[in-house]
DNA sequence: AGCACA
Protein backbone atom coordinates (compact mmCIF):
# COMPACT_ATOMS: atom_id res chain seq x y z
CA UNK A 1 0.00 0.00 0.00
CA UNK A 2 1.05 3.72 -0.65
CA UNK A 3 1.57 5.71 1.82
CA UNK A 4 -1.96 7.67 1.44
CA UNK A 5 -3.14 6.05 4.80
CA UNK A 6 -0.81 7.92 7.19
CA UNK A 7 -2.30 11.45 7.47
CA UNK A 8 -0.26 14.57 6.42
CA UNK A 9 2.00 15.28 9.53
CA UNK A 10 4.63 18.29 9.94
CA UNK A 11 7.42 15.41 9.90
CA UNK A 12 8.59 13.05 7.51
CA UNK A 13 9.65 9.36 7.80
CA UNK A 14 12.52 8.45 5.11
CA UNK A 15 13.22 4.85 4.94
CA UNK A 16 15.51 2.60 2.43
CA UNK A 17 18.67 5.25 3.41
CA UNK A 18 22.18 3.88 2.93
CA UNK A 19 23.53 1.76 5.92
CA UNK A 20 26.87 1.42 4.82
CA UNK A 21 27.76 4.98 3.18
CA UNK A 22 31.66 5.60 3.57
CA UNK A 23 32.32 9.14 1.87
CA UNK A 24 34.25 8.71 -1.53
CA UNK A 25 38.16 8.13 -1.04
CA UNK A 26 39.67 11.61 -2.44
CA UNK A 27 42.69 11.08 -5.25
CA UNK A 28 45.36 9.68 -3.21
CA UNK A 29 47.88 12.46 -5.13
CA UNK A 30 46.06 14.74 -3.20
CA UNK A 31 47.11 13.56 0.34
CA UNK A 32 50.54 14.37 -0.75
CA UNK A 33 49.96 17.97 -1.60
CA UNK A 34 51.96 20.05 0.91
CA UNK A 35 49.42 22.45 1.61
CA UNK A 36 46.88 19.78 2.90
CA UNK A 37 48.66 18.15 5.17
CA UNK A 38 49.62 21.31 7.08
CA UNK A 39 45.40 21.68 7.76
CA UNK A 40 44.66 18.46 9.19
CA UNK A 41 43.02 17.97 5.75
CA UNK A 42 42.23 14.18 5.55
CA UNK A 43 40.76 13.96 8.97
CA UNK A 44 38.16 11.43 9.09
CA UNK A 45 35.48 10.87 5.77
CA UNK A 46 33.45 8.10 7.56
CA UNK A 47 29.67 9.14 7.23
CA UNK A 48 28.82 9.21 10.38
CA UNK A 49 25.41 9.82 11.76
CA UNK A 50 25.91 13.19 12.28
CA UNK A 51 27.00 13.66 8.82
CA UNK A 52 23.76 11.89 7.65
CA UNK A 53 21.93 14.51 9.81
CA UNK A 54 23.45 17.61 8.08
CA UNK A 55 22.94 16.61 4.39
CA UNK A 56 19.13 15.55 4.86
CA UNK A 57 18.95 19.19 6.62
CA UNK A 58 21.00 20.16 3.26
CA UNK A 59 19.17 18.43 0.99
CA UNK A 60 15.40 19.30 2.63
CA UNK A 61 15.90 22.63 3.45
CA UNK A 62 15.06 23.75 -0.09
CA UNK A 63 11.11 23.03 1.09
CA UNK A 64 11.04 25.26 4.34
CA UNK A 65 12.35 25.97 7.58
CA UNK A 66 13.30 22.87 9.05
CA UNK A 67 13.23 22.30 13.18
CA UNK A 68 15.36 19.25 13.54
CA UNK A 69 16.44 16.22 11.88
CA UNK A 70 16.62 12.73 13.94
CA UNK A 71 18.39 9.63 12.75
CA UNK A 72 19.34 6.52 15.27
CA UNK A 73 22.21 4.08 14.72
CA UNK A 74 20.68 1.28 16.60
CA UNK A 75 19.98 -2.39 14.49
CA UNK A 76 15.99 -1.38 14.80
CA UNK A 77 16.03 2.18 13.62
CA UNK A 78 19.14 2.47 11.28
CA UNK A 79 18.58 3.40 7.55
CA UNK A 80 15.43 5.87 8.77
CA UNK A 81 15.68 9.46 9.41
CA UNK A 82 12.90 11.81 10.54
CA UNK A 83 12.67 15.53 9.50
CA UNK A 84 10.62 17.73 11.02
CA UNK A 85 9.31 21.06 9.05
CA UNK A 86 7.84 24.33 10.54
CA UNK A 87 4.84 23.74 7.93
CA UNK A 88 2.99 20.65 6.60
CA UNK A 89 3.30 22.28 3.59
CA UNK A 90 6.93 22.24 3.70
CA UNK A 91 6.19 18.27 4.12
CA UNK A 92 3.97 17.56 1.86
CA UNK A 93 6.31 18.86 -1.08
CA UNK A 94 9.06 17.12 0.29
CA UNK A 95 6.94 13.60 0.08
CA UNK A 96 6.12 14.29 -3.19
CA UNK A 97 8.94 15.48 -5.05
CA UNK A 98 11.47 13.60 -3.07
CA UNK A 99 10.10 10.29 -3.47
CA UNK A 100 12.81 7.98 -4.83
CA UNK A 101 15.53 10.86 -4.99
CA UNK A 102 18.76 8.67 -5.25
CA UNK A 103 20.52 9.66 -2.09
CA UNK A 104 24.03 7.96 -1.32
CA UNK A 105 23.36 5.79 -4.70
CA UNK A 106 20.27 4.37 -2.81
CA UNK A 107 16.25 5.69 -3.96
CA UNK A 108 14.89 6.86 -0.39
CA UNK A 109 11.33 6.16 0.48
CA UNK A 110 9.53 8.75 1.91
CA UNK A 111 6.21 9.28 4.21
CA UNK A 112 4.57 11.43 6.77
CA UNK A 113 5.97 9.89 10.26
CA UNK A 114 3.00 8.38 12.42
CA UNK A 115 3.09 10.69 15.60
CA UNK A 116 4.75 13.66 16.43
CA UNK A 117 7.65 14.75 16.70
CA UNK A 118 8.65 15.88 20.61
CA UNK A 119 10.54 19.06 18.71
CA UNK A 120 7.41 19.65 17.31
CA UNK A 121 5.40 18.90 20.76
CA UNK A 122 7.78 20.53 22.87
CA UNK A 123 7.39 23.80 20.51
CA UNK A 124 3.44 23.40 21.23
CA UNK A 125 3.69 23.52 24.90
CA UNK A 126 2.30 19.74 24.66
CA UNK A 127 5.58 17.99 25.18
CA UNK A 128 5.37 14.85 27.75
CA UNK A 129 8.50 13.25 28.80
CA UNK A 130 8.97 9.55 27.90
CA UNK A 131 8.24 8.25 31.57
CA UNK A 132 5.20 9.84 32.11
CA UNK A 133 3.81 9.17 29.10
CA UNK A 134 2.06 5.99 29.90
CA UNK A 135 1.08 6.64 33.58
CA UNK A 136 0.01 10.56 32.33
CA UNK A 137 -1.82 9.80 29.00
CA UNK A 138 -5.63 10.52 29.95
CA UNK A 139 -4.42 12.89 32.33
CA UNK A 140 -2.53 15.27 29.99
CA UNK A 141 -5.05 14.62 27.32
CA UNK A 142 -7.70 16.14 29.51
CA UNK A 143 -5.70 18.62 30.53
CA UNK A 144 -4.48 19.45 26.75
CA UNK A 145 -8.34 20.13 25.84
CA UNK A 146 -8.73 22.23 28.76
CA UNK A 147 -5.86 24.44 28.29
CA UNK A 148 -5.83 24.73 25.04
CA UNK A 149 -7.59 27.95 24.79
CA UNK A 150 -5.08 29.58 26.77
CA UNK A 151 -1.97 28.05 25.40
CA UNK A 152 -2.54 28.68 21.76
CA UNK A 153 -1.08 32.19 21.75
CA UNK A 154 1.85 31.88 23.90
CA UNK A 155 2.33 28.19 21.94
CA UNK A 156 3.18 30.37 18.57
CA UNK A 157 5.32 32.38 20.32
CA UNK A 158 7.59 29.37 21.90
CA UNK A 159 7.43 27.73 18.51
CA UNK A 160 9.16 31.21 16.83
CA UNK A 161 12.32 30.70 19.61
CA UNK A 162 12.61 27.28 19.23
CA UNK A 163 12.92 27.49 15.37
CA UNK A 164 15.51 29.85 15.50
CA UNK A 165 17.27 27.66 18.38
CA UNK A 166 17.72 24.18 16.56
CA UNK A 167 18.47 26.10 12.55
CA UNK A 168 21.23 27.57 13.94
CA UNK A 169 22.59 24.22 15.39
CA UNK A 170 22.86 23.48 12.18
CA UNK A 171 23.66 26.61 9.88
CA UNK A 172 25.15 28.98 12.63
CA UNK A 173 26.56 32.33 12.14
CA UNK A 174 23.49 34.10 10.18
CA UNK A 175 23.39 31.42 7.48
CA UNK A 176 19.98 31.04 5.93
CA UNK A 177 16.90 29.67 7.62
CA UNK A 178 14.05 29.62 5.42
CA UNK A 179 13.95 27.38 2.32
CA UNK A 180 16.71 28.32 0.15
CA UNK A 181 15.68 27.39 -3.53
CA UNK A 182 18.09 24.69 -5.31
CA UNK A 183 20.64 26.07 -7.60
CA UNK A 184 24.02 24.94 -9.50
CA UNK A 185 25.89 27.49 -7.46
CA UNK A 186 26.65 26.08 -3.82
CA UNK A 187 27.64 28.66 -0.48
CA UNK A 188 30.76 27.09 1.26
CA UNK A 189 31.26 28.27 4.71
CA UNK A 190 33.35 27.68 7.55
CA UNK A 191 36.45 27.21 5.64
CA UNK A 192 39.91 28.12 7.45
CA UNK A 193 41.02 30.91 6.44
CA UNK A 194 44.23 29.71 4.96
CA UNK A 195 41.79 27.80 2.86
CA UNK A 196 42.54 28.66 -1.13
CA UNK A 197 40.89 28.51 -4.09
CA UNK A 198 43.39 25.39 -5.42
CA UNK A 199 42.17 23.22 -2.40
CA UNK A 200 38.59 23.75 -3.22
CA UNK A 201 39.21 23.35 -6.72
CA UNK A 202 40.82 19.62 -5.95
CA UNK A 203 37.88 18.78 -3.34
CA UNK A 204 34.91 19.88 -5.71
CA UNK A 205 36.88 19.13 -9.09
CA UNK A 206 36.03 15.38 -8.59
CA UNK A 207 32.28 15.47 -9.02
CA UNK A 208 30.82 16.34 -12.66
CA UNK A 209 29.73 19.49 -13.61
CA UNK A 210 32.03 21.11 -11.70
CA UNK A 211 32.94 24.90 -13.33
CA UNK A 212 34.84 26.88 -11.11
CA UNK A 213 35.58 27.96 -7.30
CA UNK A 214 35.35 31.49 -6.01
CA UNK A 215 36.39 33.58 -3.21
CA UNK A 216 36.26 37.33 -2.18
CA UNK A 217 39.72 38.21 -0.84
CA UNK A 218 37.89 40.43 1.59
CA UNK A 219 35.32 37.43 3.42
CA UNK A 220 37.83 34.91 4.50
CA UNK A 221 35.94 31.99 5.21
CA UNK A 222 33.32 31.74 2.68
CA UNK A 223 33.48 30.22 -0.95
CA UNK A 224 31.37 29.61 -4.16
CA UNK A 225 31.40 26.60 -6.38
CA UNK A 226 29.36 26.69 -9.25
CA UNK A 227 28.10 23.67 -11.02
CA UNK A 228 26.57 23.35 -14.56
CA UNK A 229 23.68 22.60 -13.69
CA UNK A 230 21.64 22.13 -10.07
CA UNK A 231 21.78 18.03 -9.81
CA UNK A 232 25.46 18.28 -10.02
CA UNK A 233 25.83 20.64 -7.05
CA UNK A 234 23.65 18.66 -5.38
CA UNK A 235 25.38 15.41 -5.81
CA UNK A 236 28.61 17.43 -4.50
CA UNK A 237 27.03 19.31 -1.55
CA UNK A 238 25.88 15.95 -0.03
CA UNK A 239 28.89 14.23 -0.58
CA UNK A 240 31.17 17.09 0.36
CA UNK A 241 28.58 18.67 3.14
CA UNK A 242 30.38 17.99 6.71
CA UNK A 243 34.33 17.27 5.39
CA UNK A 244 36.30 18.21 8.16
CA UNK A 245 38.89 20.69 6.24
CA UNK A 246 40.79 20.81 9.87
CA UNK A 247 38.75 18.97 12.95
CA UNK A 248 37.24 22.07 13.99
CA UNK A 249 36.12 23.16 9.80
CA UNK A 250 33.95 20.87 9.33
CA UNK A 251 31.82 22.71 5.68
CA UNK A 252 28.97 24.10 6.09
CA UNK A 253 27.42 23.84 1.97
CA UNK A 254 24.10 25.01 0.87
CA UNK A 255 22.48 26.14 -2.01
CA UNK A 256 23.53 29.94 -2.98
CA UNK A 257 20.30 32.79 -2.71
CA UNK A 258 19.89 33.56 -6.27
C1' DA B 1 11.08 -3.91 6.44
C1' DG B 2 11.89 -1.34 10.32
C1' DC B 3 8.09 5.14 13.27
C1' DA B 4 12.06 8.02 17.25
C1' DC B 5 13.22 11.87 19.85
C1' DA B 6 20.63 9.86 23.88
Amino acid sequence: MLSGDIPPNQTIYIKNLNEKVKKEGLPSSLSLHPSFSSLGFFEDIGLFVAELKRSLYCLFSQFGRILDVVALKTPKLRGQAWVCFSEITAASNAVRQMQNFPFYDKPIRIQYAKTKSDCIAKAEGTFVPKEKKRTQEDKAEKKRRTEEAQQAPAANGTAAQSNGGTAAQYRKAGGQEAAVAPNNILFVQNLPHETTNIMLQMLFQQYPGFKEVRMIEAKPGIAFVEFEDEDQATVAMLALEGFKVTPQNPMEISYAKK
